[in-house]
DNA sequence: CTGTTAGCGCTTTCAC
DNA sequence: GTGAAAGCGCTAACAG
C-alpha cells in the first residue's frame, strides 16, 4: 500500500536491536566511521537493509545544526529563470545531497514574508532569492540568520551578495557576432527602457559597435518585451532604414516578432538580414524559422555558483558583498548563419 | 550581516528565560493553548518578538511526527506543468504552511531514486509525482511509507492514485467550440500518435463531431509536438482540403505553426479559418496573431487536489486507487472569435 | 571496538 | 496556571 503513514517508520533503534548492537554502534556503522569491527558493520548494514531503514534527516539535523536544505525564494512565475537555477543548485552537490524548497511568492511581498518565515523555521542552511527581471529587488534585510544570495536580480542593498548575468557583455557579444558575420548596418529593438537589462544590453551593443568603428542604425527602439512589439518595431524599422542588414533584439520574444515581420516583408534571414535574440528561451528560439541565434545567460551555472556561495558561507567563509556579473555565451543558430 | 550561521539561533529556552517562565509554559503560550494566564502569554509573546524567535520546525517535527513538507518529484524539465502544480500544492494550505521540495530527476531513473531516498529521509508527509507527458509512468512502487499521488502522468500501477487532466473532454470541448462558432469542416493536426494525450484528444474531438452529425475532414495528421510540424501540416492540409474552416491543433506549439502557415497562404483567422490549440501555454498562446483559443488543463487546481489528497491520507483517510480525470476548460481568444 | 550518557529544541503528560 | 520530566531519533563524547 502506498501507506497511510500510520505504521511508525523504522528507527535506528530498530536496526540496532535487529543487529544486536547498541544504537551508538549502529550509528557509527551506518555512517562509515572507522572504529567499528567489519563483521559488526556488515550485520548492521544488513539489518538496515532488511528493514529498509531510512535515517531521519530531521533528527540528524537537530544535532548537526544543519539540514542540507536550501530555500529558493522566487517571484518568477514562469519558471524560466528559476528552474535552471534550481538545477544548478542541485548540481552543486550530488543529486539528493541537498534538497531545495521552492517557494513562489508570486510577486506578493506578504507571501514572500510568509515563505521566508517558513524557510527560517525549517532551518534551511541558506536562501537563494531569484527575481524575475534584472533590476534590483528589495533586500531581505541584514538580519537573516542564514546566508542569502541573490540570483538573477541583484539586491538593492550593496552589502548583499548578488550573482547576475552580465547583460553588457551579452549585448556586446551579440553585436560582435553580427559584425563578424559581415554585418555593418545594425539596429536594436528592445523592451521596456526602464529595465536595467535593456540599458545594459544596449550599452554593450554600442561598445561592440564602437570597437569596430560602427554605430547603431537609427535610435534604439524601446517598448515592451513582447512579440507584438517585435513585429511592429521591425515594420517601422524596415520602412525607415530599408538598408539594415542586422537586428539585435533585446529578448527572444521580440526577436520572434521581428523574424515574422521581416519574412512577411520579403526579406530573407539570415542572407539578407541577420537577427540575434536574447535569453535562449529554447521553446521560442529553437522553433522559429530560422532558429534563433541568441545570448544564453548560463543560469544553471549561476545557480550552481549561488549554491556554492551559500554552502561556503555556512562553512564559515564570509559572504562577499556586491554584485558579481557572470559571463554569458552566444548560442549560434540559423538566424545569423545559414545552414549549408 | 547576512550572518554566517555561527551565532546560535534563539531557542524556546531563550524566550522562556526572558519571559521568566518555564519552557513548557512558553511553548503553550506560543501555540495558543488555553491553559495559560493572559498576562503570562503576553509576556511570552513579547519576549519571542523581541528575540525574533523562530520555532525550529525540525524539533517540532521530530515530536509531532509530521513535517508539513511535501516532495514534488518531477521530470518536467521545462517546468510547464510542474510549476502550476507546485503553486496549487502551496495553495492547498496557506502560504508558508506547507513547503514543497522540488526535485528534478531530469528523466533519469537513478537520479529519481536518489531524490526519493532524500525525500523519505527528510520525512516529507507525502509525495506528488509529476510526469512530463500524459502517458503512464512507472510507479514508485507499493512500499513507499508516505502517501504518493501521481499528477499529470498517471502511474502504471492501477493501485496508485493518479490525477490527470481529461484529454478526451478537452478534445471534445475544442471541437464543440468550433462547431458553436459555425464551423463544420474541421481538421485535426496533432503530435506524436503514440502519446495517450494525442489519442484521447482525438477521441474527444470525434465524439464532439459525431454529436453534431459531423466528421473530421481528412485523416487526423500526426507527427511531432512542434511548431515546424504545425507549419508543414497546415500547408499539406490546405492543399488537400482548401475548404476547411476549422483546425483543432493538438498543442499550442502546433497551433502556432498552423497559424503561421495559414496566414502565409492568405487565409484569415478567425473569419476564414478558426484555430484551437491545446495547453494554454501562455507565452505561446497570448503572443500569436491572433491570440490562441486553447484548452487549459487547470493544473493549479490539479496541484491543489493532489496536495489535499496527500494530506487527507496523512490524516488517516485511505488513499483511493485509480486514475481520476479532472475537468479542463476552454480559454477563448481571437483565433476563433474575432475582436469587435 | 562497543556501549552508556548527554544532549539537539520542542511538545506533552502529569504533578503541584 | 505553571513547571518538572520524559522522549521524538539521532550523533558525539567518553568510559569500559
Amino acid at each position: 500500500m502506498s501507506g497511510n503513514g500510520a505504521n511508525r517508520a523504522v528507527t535506528l533503534g530498530d536496526v540496532a536491536k535487529r543487529a544486536q548492537v547498541s544504537i551508538a554502534t549502529a550509528s557509527k556503522a551506518l555512517n562509515g566511521r572507522e572504529d567499528v569491527a567489519d563483521a559488526t558493520r556488515r550485520r548492521v548494514l544488513l539489518a538496515a537493509d532488511e528493514l529498509s531503514f531510512t535515517p531521519n534527516a530531521m533528527a540528524r539535523g537537530l544535532v548537526a545544526g544543519r539540514t542540507g536544505t536550501v530555500g529558493l525564494l522566487t517571484s518568477d512565475l514562469e519558471g524560466r529563470f528559476v528552474l535552471p537555477i534550481l538545477m544548478g543548485a542541485e548540481d552543486a552537490f550530488g543529486a539528493g545531497q541537498v534538497n531545495v524548497f521552492l517557494c513562489d511568492a508570486r510577486g506578493d511581498a506578504i507571501r514572500e514574508q510568509h515563505h521566508l518565515r517558513a524557510l527560517l523555521s525549517r532551518r534551511v542552511d541558506g536562501i537563494i532569492v531569484v527575481g524575475r527581471q534584472t533590476d534590483p529587488r528589495p533586500s531581505l534585510g541584514p538580519d537573516i540568520p542564514v546566508p542569502v544570495v541573490y540570483a538573477y536580480s541583484p539586491s538593492d542593498d550593496p552589502r548583499d551578495l548578488s550573482l547576475v548575468p552580465d547583460n553588457r557583455a551579452g549585448g556586446r557579444l551579440a553585436v560582435e557576432h553580427l559584425i563578424s558575420c559581415g554585418r555593418t548596418r545594425i539596429a536594436h529593438v528592445s523592451g521596456d527602457p526602464t529595465y536595467a537589462a535593456a540599458k545594459d544590453r544596449l550599452a554593450g551593443a554600442r561598445e561592440g559597435l564602437a570597437a569596430a568603428g560602427l554605430e547603431l542604425v537609427g535610435e534604439p527602439m524601446f517598448s515592451e518585451w513582447s512579440e507584438n512589439w517585435g513585429r511592429d518595431a521591425a515594420a517601422m524599422l524596415l520602412a525607415r532604414h530599408p538598408d539594415i542588414d542586422g537586428i539585435f533584439a533585446g529578448s527572444d520574444q521580440i526577436a520572434r516578432g521581428v523574424l515574422e515581420t521581416v519574412r512577411e516583408l520579403g526579406r530573407t534571414v539570415p542572407d539578407d538580414l541577420a537577427v540575434v535574440g536574447y535569453d535562449n528561451w529554447e521553446i521560442l528560439a529553437t522553433n522559429s524559422r530560422p532558429a534563433l541565434t541568441t545570448v544564453d545567460a548560463n543560469l544553471q551555472r549561476l545557480g550552481r555558483l549561488a549554491a556554492q556561495r551559500v554552502f561556503e558561507a555556512i562553512d564559515g567563509a564570509r559572504l562577499e558583498s556586491g554584485t558579481t556579473e557572470l559571463p554569458v555565451r552566444l548560442i549560434i543558430r540559423g538566424s545569423t548563419i545559414a545552414r549549408r
